[in-house]
DNA sequence: TTTAGCAAACTCCTATGGAGAGTGCTAATA
DNA sequence: TATTAGCACTCTCCATAGGAGTTTGCTAAA
């Protein structure tokens, strides 16, 4: 059909241009692309039908067109086709993870300003679950009188450390004791499945004595792995965006926006349970449940194997090119770190001396 | 002087009712708390004479006033006789230093977190300069293959803790001698001597082979310690007031906080340099150079025997009694917190085995 | 199906006027 | 001399109005 060809286009005409320029879309800015082509009438018409079918809405009675949500959707739909990373970008990628970057934290840190640097939105990493992950070894060491730090390394790399305060103090050797029966009888089992275990099974080839110790650092242990922190960076870039748009709604939309980032919990679940089943990159464009969130889009993409999701926020009239192909890209590279970091420690278990 | 003094008490009538209602004070407000020992007309003389020594202003030329910047001042400096923290919010702070909290950083971004919430401003904690410490002991550990953990523990905690990867892999007994040959030369110096040291100086007694090793991991450690980490807590809370507040110039000034607050390193060198050489609690109203912060208070306080400084930021309207009360006793416990958590370490250096 | 032309609708900007609030000034008062 | 009462004046704020400039929808013609 002829005629929904040329509504796609202008469709799509009517998208980029408000993702550009931020202000309504005439016909006849739409001319101008097409060169004269058709009349500004004809695209008025097609202006009409897009409007009936709800693609695109008038904020007042004459004025030009602005896309809706359901017309940003088509246009992000249309861009899963030919998403595409300029080289320059693909660069500055390449070159940020070049510096190595060991703990998981960090690289996720690291990502979070990538994402919101490069799109020019917010960036944020929700990190994988760590209570899939497997055990690979923890470290222990007195570091003062009755104060233990602990190091968990698991099969993605460093994911916790952070001290226990204990009761009477160990000597440097009790704790060396406890670390090798903890590693011993542990390692390869998920954080999870050691967090069901404590309580009832107890181990002959324990050390009675050490048997205790060893429970009141695994309860510790376990019990720091709850919290799953959220990495977010470019909260700045949102608010030069700002300044260009209607001021009163926006700084409320604003607002309401850190809110919903600043409950990190709410907002992992949401973007989380958003993506559903879906695999790839996923794009929200201001359909989330959450109501801060609800006037911004996501773009989402999962990385590695344990259900980690990270992406960008930004404004319904992001760049959702930049914003796909970025995305998809980061996660492909995040995903190669991890594992990298994955292989050598499963090496390191056998040929530990 | 009779005039003088009433002069005064109407000045701190103006900044206190603008400080808590945030508009314009006219004569007959401030009548009402006189309940009419003297006519609104006298109080517009006084406030004429206030107006002319540059304490008030009127926003416009037939407006009630509202306060200057040292206006503010001498309302801040009447403060600072008589602060003083309510039990409740007294309770409140004990009980979040109830959970022991051991590792420095951490326990500045909870203390952040606390004076940003109590006063409703922004917190914030620039950290003690590590450079300045003294070296307790450093811990290494084997993660993976070529892949060193290592943490750095001062005479104020755990102060850091990375990765370091090294070309070739070392074994466990290898890393444990290289952790102790560093451990005994260099336990009691500032980690700024440590830093100049490097270079030159090589000992004897470090055994042949391990001494590029050790070289190496130390060289590692100081590069690490250049970072001064910012803990900054509560920006939300200075976009509720700024919804009451004009929102034209406000979103602005704003959006240029916080751009300033997101150069850490500027930030913490103006806020450091405005308290010169000043101790206790020191009220900057509005008269930051730093040009973000310049329509902003500040409220700090320094801790800790190396140069920590913590403190608030919020605007000129914010309650400079309760912001002044919570820093000066915030300050007060993190310093307790870090010299108990440094006083058991040097215990520990005694009694190791 | 497309186009040209035109009236209508709406924003945006500026101007105008009235209500309300608050001040400054002057003259009277203690 | 310090304070007060009274009044004119100033300015904001709000609502209203008009004019310029866009952009649309509609109708009739190609």
């Amino acid at each position: 059909m002829d005629l929904a060809d040329r509504q796609k286009l202008v469709l799509k005409e009517v998208v980029d241009r408000y993702i550009r320029h931020h202000e309504p879309v005439s016909s006849r800015m739409i001319l101008e692309d097409y060169n004269a082509l058709v009349s500004s009438a004809t695209i008025r018409n097609d202006m009409n039908d897009l409007e009936a079918s709800n693609y695109i809405r008038k904020p007042y009675s004459s004025s030009g067109r602005v896309p809706t949500k359901k017309g940003y959707r088509f246009f992000v739909d249309w861009l899963l086709d030919l998403s595409e990373l300029t080289k320059k970008e693909r660069l500055e990628i390449v070159e940020a993870y070049e510096v190595r970057c060991l703990e998981v934290l960090e690289a996720m840190h690291k990502t979070a300003f990538l994402l919101g640097n490069i799109t020019g939105c917010v960036g944020f990493v929700i990190p994988p679950r760590w209570a899939e992950t497997r055990l690979d070894h923890i470290i222990l060491a007195r570091i003062a009188p009755r104060l233990i730090l602990f190091v968990i390394v698991s099969s993605i790399g460093v994911i916790k450390h952070g001290m226990i305060p204990v009761e009477k103090d160990l000597s440097r050797d009790q704790i060396e004791q406890i670390m090798a029966i903890i590693n011993s009888n542990l390692r390869g089992m998920t954080l999870e499945e050691i967090g069901k275990l404590t309580l009832d099974k107890e181990r002959d080839e324990w050390h009675e004595q050490l048997t205790r110790d060893a429970l009141f650092v695994l309860r510790h242990l376990i019990k720091q792995q709850v919290r799953q922190e959220l990495c977010l960076e470019g909260i700045l870039n949102i608010t030069d965006d700002l300044q260009e748009v209607a001021p009163d709604q926006a700084m409320e939309q604003f607002v309401q926006l850190i809110h919903a980032l600043h409950d990190e919990e709410a907002f992992a679940k949401t973007i989380i349970q958003r993506r559903a089943n879906e695999g790839g990159v996923v794009i929200s464009v201001g359909d989330c449940s959450l109501p801060g969130i609800a006037e911004y889009s996501t773009v989402t993409a999962g990385y590695g194997p344990h259900s980690g999701v990270l992406g960008v926020i930004g404004p319904l009239w992001m760049d959702y090119g930049k914003a796909l192909s970025v995305t998809s890209y980061i996660a492909n590279r995040l995903e190669a770190l991890l594992v990298a970091s994955c292989a050598p420690i499963q090496g390191g278990n056998k040929d530990d001396d």
